[in-house]
DNA sequence: CCGTATCCCCTTTGATACTG
DNA sequence: CAGTATCAAAGGGGATACGG
């Protein structure tokens, strides 16, 4: 039910340094978690699967990225022993709960995108 | 009404190094972004009064993130010749969409920090 | 009061090479 | 295929000092 004191959590007065704000940041503030995360969401997929699919990410980061996931409850990891190997990697529940909000700010982004690069243009240009 | 492709932007085929998934991350994903335009959110603050209320950031960080946002049109600085002078900072119109989808993200964050606290916990535990 | 300018550290990330 | 290990590079971020 989460019916904990809710008031100043998100614009109250402490803003400690352990807020929830901030701890999820430290989560998914990240380059990658929420582009793997994203791409899960449409289904399993192999390791392989995911580093062709993000443009960019080294071996080291996916698996580093895909490890902080796991230790975090939202990301499972199979092994299929054959030969050669073949790891699966799936949302969990949890993980799935973070879909919403990510769309969520995806959707912004891709609303407001425009405006903010007009704008910094303008500032740019301005001074 | 954006009706533009939005087919694979989230988890479809090209992960493009410039999603909107990834320049809105460049935007928010630091440190203090959200948490500065969380408290303006609540209302019109001085820049002290910003440094008081976040816990932990530094004068060049804070000058640095309100730069930032002011320059995306997401925040307005307005300056009162008075002496000694006094600035105050605001939420545009377009700062106060991003509202929301923080807030979701927040919301789960409060909601599932707890589980994924003891996911870390079992997950350290285990090896 | 509200910044800017420097210096410096230290964490994050990438490149590369190597294993089961 | 799916990693681990190591080293080097880059840049975010803090401390401090100074200016309008």
């Amino acid at each position: 039910m989460v019916t904990t004191q809710v008031e100043s959590l998100f614009g109250g007065d402490p803003y400690h340094a352990d807020c929830p704000t901030r701890r999820i940041l430290d989560r998914i503030g990240d380059r990658w978690t929420v582009l793997v995360v994203g791409i899960l969401g449409n289904g399993d997929a192999r390791f392989s699967e995911l580093r062709r699919r993000i443009e960019g990410i080294s071996q080291k980061m996916l698996t580093q990225t895909l490890r902080g996931l796991e230790r975090d409850g939202l990301v499972r990891r199979t092994v299929h022993p054959e030969v050669p190997v073949r790891v699966e990697y799936a949302l969990t529940d949890a993980g799935r709960t973070l879909l919403g909000p990510l769309r969520a700010l995806q959707q912004w982004s891709i609303e407001h995108l425009g405006d903010v690069s007009a704008a910094q243009a303008a500032y740019d240009r301005a001074d």
